[in-house]
DNA sequence: AAAAACACTTGATCAAGCTCAATACAAATT
DNA sequence: AATTTGTATTGAGCTTGATCAAGTGTTTTT
């Protein structure tokens, strides 16, 4: 009786239903009913460690993955060992989504520390949002933001400056981490200093003297990988230009 | 009877089923009665003009668009009157991707000459695509390609040099025109180097110097917007690096 | 505890590519 | 044909951020 309450108490624990991502994850807009069905093909599995590979370029596309603790980054490795970061990703946020044009990842993922998550095989996911579209419908939404998240990427990338970058990838943390429910001005940076870099076009160096510069200027305070944003409305003009201090925009 | 036969005809013509470009678009991969249930919620309207906005950012999302002829450049307007080129599309594309997860345009779409298109309202094709897995299936796809591609302009905004770049840019259009049944040497550039620039993330002088470079090292010949590539195993080594004859790379 | 490996910071120098400016060319308008 | 307007090219100089180099601090290995 004692096993069957373990075992019970355990199933209910790691359900959908009872997930507090459940809102920015695949299950947001899903009936109970829709839930348990969505609930009844994912799989969780042992953990993840620091520097794990949660799937490689090249690998055929099993599942699309869904963060449930700790921190990935997804990164297109090149011939010369290089790296280009796609991106860092979150509890609730879902992965592998540019595996499905060829059933195939276009790209790598990382865990930044232990990490866990949900595994939801593909075939199993698309055949399910055929006969529920609830489901198809979040997919669609899902894969949009996508589009749209990497598109400010591009304008990061394309325009802005390095402070302007550091300072947009900074809030957009806070604003991520508060969404989760943790502090939007207080929190730990998973990955390193090379990688920020990597991810926003800027050489380390940059980075560390921007860091440097920001806690100098009062904006934050820096130590390692902990961060204590102080100054939220002055990143914020940062991030939008900063019409007042910079003169130089980068070519309009 | 003339009349009838002259309408019928141009619904002929005008359907899925004869379009040439119905195998890298929506219908890749329906059957032919699914091919004419899509058909049947496809608009043809009137043709747009050079400057002429297919959407603004904000507008609600009222259906898909794909080039039928033409080209499209989507970009994302900033407050002060700039704007960042997100990208070019050539008939065949489908357009709107970003509006899916909001309901709402997080870009504008301006024509770039005279530009044919059909338009797909949303909301009946996800219905239909509730009903037709083939064809979800391609929507999963599609979108997954989307965001493929925008991984690619990352690496390229991220890591590449300014000739790296156009080189990349002229390669690109090189094997789109190839893929619609044109050469892949001999074509018009639809934008201006103005455009050019700021998708690239550079300055319109830099890609001038650029294009009269690459003419006077022999990869191609360039007249205003008609370009001719005389050199494609060339361009291909500047796209992949260059390791021979440059010393420097940007920051790996 | 020492050593090695790694990550981060700081400084000095350099160059890719931007800005500014002038000119050339093409297309549209009168 | 001449003027205007917009687009592209070319030149000169400057700035941002990269590279190179050295040093400091942290973590892991022995």
């Amino acid at each position: 009786m004692t096993n069957r309450n373990v075992v019970s108490f355990e199933n209910i624990k790691v359900a959908c239903k009872n997930c507090s991502l459940a809102t920015l994850c695949l299950p947001m807009g899903l009936s109970p009913e829709d839930m348990e069905r969505l609930d009844s093909i994912v799989k969780r599995g042992r953990p993840f460690h620091r520097g794990d590979h949660l799937f490689r370029e090249g690998d055929n596309l099993h599942s699309l993955r869904v963060i449930t603790s700790g921190s990935v980054k997804t990164f297109t490795p090149s011939e010369d060992g290089g790296e280009q970061v796609l991106s860092f990703h979150l509890p609730g946020e879902l992965i592998g989504l540019d595996a499905i044009q060829n059933e195939s990842h276009t790209c790598s993922a990382k865990a930044l520390e232990t990490t866990a998550v949900c595994e939801i095989p593909f075939h199993n996911l698309e055949e399910l949002s055929s006969s529920m579209p609830s489901l198809q419908h979040q997919m669609y939404r899902l894969l949009s933001r996508e589009i749209g998240q990497d598109s400010e990427m591009l304008t990061l990338l394309g325009k802005k400056s390095a402070e302007e970058r550091l300072a947009t990838f900074l809030l957009s943390f806070s604003e991520r981490f508060k969404k989760r429910g943790f502090s939007a001005t207080d929190f730990f940076l998973s990955m390193s200093r090379h990688e920020i870099g990597n991810y926003l076009g800027l050489a380390v160096e940059t980075v560390s003297r921007l860091f440097t510069r920001f806690q100098d200027e009062g904006l934050l305070h820096v130590e390692r990988k902990h961060v204590q944003l102080l100054d939220l409305p002055r990143l914020t003009t940062i991030v939008h230009g900063n019409e007042n201090g910079r003169s130089h925009q980068r070519h309009v």
